[in-house]
DNA sequence: TCGGACAGGTAACATAAGTTAAGTGGGGGT
DNA sequence: ACCCCCACTTAACTTATGTTACCTGTCCGA
């Protein structure tokens, strides 16, 4: 929904404003919705970055999701009724809900809009899509590029980057979480990285200084992104 | 779909029979619609095995999703115009198919279809998210054994197999294209795991010789499939 | 001011999985 | 009847990644 905020009409706005319940804060690394649990409101993440994970039986955590500001975080949880995973916060979070039911009319009243919010939940499935190609083709660095190249595609998609720097409020565990790798192998990997002078991560920050080979290392083609889609496109 | 059809009501029913347009059919190992291609319809699977993939640079190919007898295999095409895969038969195969101005017919005059609808394409994205999960957390062997273990399931929600005996009309490369590892290594583990006697793959037949083994090397959990979603919970 | 918790960093070693290269065997076409 | 193609199979070897264990620096509270 960020990406298409300029360009939402007047009457999608009001539709949109009208619906927004309560306004959520989240302290930094806190369980937002756990696994399993029954929901009946969604979150647009409108400041701080969220993640979304699933456990395995030994305790270790794989990421499936990275939400930046203007995602709509777990819409999903509106036609499915509850979630089969973990939301977290990794920053301090500000986050605006969407009573189900305010959903509802929302969709049964102005179906372009309906189809807008689908999307963008379908645009989420897309980006699984690639994390599945990503984990299963990629090596370690491959992996680890391609996950900056999204990141940095998405937060420049909103104004927060300018392609070359930009926040990924993570730990190196986070990382390796994410991406699918140990956190020892990760940091191995963010040395090599950073000594080749392709890209380095420090406290948080990505800074990339050879936009070319992280986009080769990384076989990234923004395409999945649907970069494209205006509001006017998926409107009508 | 298919899991709901005897519960669907006969009004949805008839909504969707009215929607149907052509029926097409499949030979074995086609494409069908390639990534990037615009779509003004979409495909219910009637008979048959689809897959969606993508190809790495090399060529070499990931498996994203496995669509049986029942699956909706493009849906998100409505929202999205576009696909950012490519889908293929992997037998022969009959498909109905739903134009997209029926589509968006059946979803404006009948919101609670809508989200049925619009459900079908989310448990799509909870399947990528556990398969996220899978190569991303699980060895060669926990991965194939989880792929044996969801299509099971799977089939069995729709009468196609008792849970230990099914079909997977797959190559040993497709497996191992859909598990994110080389032919070779997946030859390999088929063969401990037949060994071992907990499940043989051959000829395109799945026998699970032992479901708890099974179950466990894959630390297998179906909620992700959420099995008990009947067609009431999502139609209101 | 000390000490503990924690993120990051590194090395030595173990192992899962990839690579290369050769067989085997069945099925279909000529 | 033959041959060729293709799926499957296996072995030897290489490499990427996991495991274990330890060290550093920093921050923060007692």
């Amino acid at each position: 929904m960020g990406r298409h905020r300029e360009e939402l009409s007047a009457t999608v706005v009001a539709v949109l404003e009208s619906s927004v319940g309560a306004t959520l804060t989240f302290e930094p690394r806190r369980d937002i919705v756990r696994q399993g649990e029954r929901v009946n409101r969604s979150m647009l993440l409108v400041d701080g970055f969220i993640c979304r994970y699933m456990d395995g039986l030994d305790g270790s955590r794989q990421v499936v999701a990275l939400h930046i500001p203007g995602d709509f975080v777990d819409l999903h949880g509106y036609p499915m009724r509850q979630l089969d995973h973990d939301v977290a916060s990794l920053t301090v979070c500000t986050v605006a809900t969407f009573p189900h039911d305010a959903v509802e009319r929302m969709v049964v009243g102005h179906p372009n809009l309906g189809r807008l919010l689908w999307f963008s939940t379908l645009l989420d499935a897309a980006m699984h899509r690639e994390w599945i190609f990503r984990l299963g083709h990629l090596n370690a660095s491959g992996r680890l590029t391609h996950f900056f190249a999204e990141v940095g595609r998405r937060l420049e998609m909103v104004a927060l980057s300018d392609g070359l720097r930009f926040a990924i409020p993570m730990q190196q565990a986070d990382l390796a979480a994410a991406c699918g790798m140990t956190t020892v192998h990760a940091n191995r990997v963010l040395r090599e990285l950073r000594e080749t002078r392709v890209v380095t991560f420090a406290n948080g920050q990505v800074e990339v200084h050879d936009p070319a080979a992280l986009h080769r290392i990384a076989e990234f083609d923004d395409r999945y992104l649907y970069p494209s889609a205006t509001t006017e496109n998926v409107l009508d």
